[in-house]
RNA sequence: GACCCGGUAGCUCAGUCGGUAGAGCAUGCGGCUUUUAACCGCCAGGUCGUGGGUUCGAUCCCCACCCGGGUCACCA
């Protein structure tokens, strides 16, 4: 195997020998373009031979013909033919041209001009080697049948274009548009929170105490200190204490980390979107959160659109995203689905035998709250295919949401859920230090009964808290679950650029 | 963690009902001055995931392990 491919890239380094023959340096330092690949029909019109045009890019096509080679350049707009004939080109340059290979980054000028087939080309005239690859890209052949590329035997191994994104990249413009998608929606959505006077901030990854969310953290040690630090496993208590700060909108797009299990909806770490606002509370945030489902939707598509990936996902049907999106609440939903008038009404050995039915383990150690979330993550939550706002959470699952108004055992909390995946989570958030310790103290007792999951007591956040919190509404969203949404795209590590995997 | 599927040439794959393997593309050489999955000819390239077992003989059968994918479980 090595021996082969020793055999393989053999062959370039014996390239690079000739090329030094030459006195041809292999790897430049520049380049001026004058155009860009997709400029290059537009620029000719109807002409039959047009401008000099000077491109750089990596050869993605080769076809030689003896004294003649037809090449394809590509770039990020595109990709262009190219024409090398040894008559205009020269000795040297025509030596060059002799030496090059599919994947070499090299450097072109020459007029354009239309091909018998009516193809716009760059005759070379000049021509620059740029970065020569001493390594040979997975290529696959395409043709274009009834106007659609069809790509043969190419880079398919998906393991091997996770961990080799710089060459899927390269080879699959498609890859390269869903990624620049990714992040005209982050853009897009920055637009949106900074057009309503949010301020986008940056707090600590390394945190002394983690919080704000249900999950094991990463722990690293400082040295100078001699102390553990925690990556952050959410931004929540942070952000919040900069309401406290003055702050009245605020925002942070980041990774959280979380030491759990790697699966096609979950990475180690991930890009988190949380946002929030003084003085409003979770029905003021449900709007938000439509509306910004819209712009980030809009991006993406724009993107899609224009790299002619055109699909069947949400974010090109306006209809599925146009809200107000449905309205769910919690108990009467859950009560629904298992058929029975009140589900708070069973008692803890029929919800026990449900929660068993349905595969749930280690039943008898579970609060009747958590039993009711078992079934409601079975039962209702991952039925759920169009955008669907799901209120009114139980209290124990929500230690940082302020009690709904009428009714405090429960609390005033969405989330919204689409094709059975939660998207975003949110709540009126609990601004009352005296009831905040009461939650931290069920929580630390949770964590001290073996819950790993459970938080402690943040004696610093209940500070802040005292100084007087303003309410405010609070949302998480998970962006690399909202583009996988928007985009159809059915596992995390595909929009991830380099997503966590085992060594090699 | 359980179960199922897979790991063969640089890439995409086929195959051997057990006798140490093939194709296309890519690479190398030769030919070709408007091709576009270019074409034509020739050459080379693999200890068939790893270790053990059965066998005269294993890439193929058996066991274990490693790696990947899927389904389920877990994951506020």
């Amino acid at each position: 195997m090595s021996d082969d491919l020793n055999h393989v890239l053999r062959a370039r380094r014996d390239k690079l020998d000739a090329l030094a023959a030459r006195g041809i340096a292999p790897f430049a330092y520049g380049f001026d373009r004058s155009h860009h690949a997709a400029e290059c029909v537009p620029l000719l019109g109807d002409a039959e031979e047009g401008a000099v045009v000077r491109l750089a890019g990596r050869l993605v096509a080769l076809r030689a013909h003896g004294k003649t080679t037809f090449a394809h350049l590509g770039d990020p707009s595109g990709r262009v033919q190219l024409y090398f004939k040894k008559d205009v080109l020269g000795e040297d340059g025509w030596a060059l041209c002799d030496l090059l290979d599919l994947g070499d980054v090299i450097g072109v000028q020459g007029p354009l001009f239309r091909t018998r087939t009516g193809e716009v080309t760059v005759r070379v005239e000049q021509l620059e080697l740029l970065a020569k690859s001493l390594r040979p890209l997975p290529f696959g052949k395409e043709e274009t049948v009834d106007g659609k590329v069809v790509r043969h035997s190419g880079f398919a191994d998906g393991e091997q274009r996770s961990r080799q994104r710089y060459a899927d990249l390269a080879v699959h413009p498609e890859v390269r548009a869903l990624f620049v998608a990714r992040t005209r929606m982050n853009t897009a959505v920055r637009g949106f929170l900074d057009g309503l006077g949010y301020l986008e901030v940056e707090t600590p990854v390394l945190q002394p105490l983690y919080g704000g969310a249900a999950a094991k953290p990463f722990v690293t040690h400082h040295n100078a200190l001699d102390m553990p630090l925690f990556l952050r496993i959410a931004d929540e208590l942070y952000l919040k204490r900069l309401v406290v700060g003055g702050f009245d909108r605020v925002y942070e797009i980041g990774h959280d980390f979380r030491n759990e299990g790697i699966d096609r909806t979950h990475n180690p770490e991930f890009t988190m979107l949380e946002f929030y606002e003084a003085y409003a509370d979770y029905t003021a945030m449900m709007a938000r959160v439509e509306a910004l489902m819209i712009t980030a939707a809009t991006a993406v598509r724009d993107v899609l659109s224009a790299a002619g990936l055109a699909t069947d996902a949400p974010a090109f049907d306006p209809a599925v995203l146009q809200g107000p999106f449905a309205r769910m609440e919690w108990l009467p939903s859950l009560s629904s689905a298992l058929h029975v008038p009140d589900v708070t009404a069973l008692s803890d050995a029929e919800l026990r035998a449900a929660a068993e039915k349905i595969g749930v383990h280690g039943v008898g150690s579970l609060s009747r709250p958590k039993l009711m979330d078992e079934l409601f993550q079975f039962h209702v939550e991952s039925k759920i295919d169009r955008p669907t706002f799901v209120v009114d959470y139980p209290k124990e699952l929500s230690p940082l949401a302020k009690p709904k108004r009428g009714n405090p055992e429960l609390t005033e909390r969405f989330e919204l859920f689409a094709r059975g995946k939660e998207m975003a989570n949110a709540f009126s958030e609990l601004n009352d230090p005296i009831d905040q310790r009461q939650r931290f103290e069920a929580q630390a007792r949770l964590k001290a009964a073996g819950d790993e999951e459970a938080s402690g007591v943040d004696e610093d956040y209940l500070r802040a808290m005292e100084y007087g919190m303003p309410p405010m509404g609070g949302v998480g969203i998970g962006m690399d679950r909202l583009f996988m949404y928007l985009t159809g795209t059915a596992h995390i590590r595909d929009v991830i650029l380099f997503p966590t995997m085992r060594p090699e």
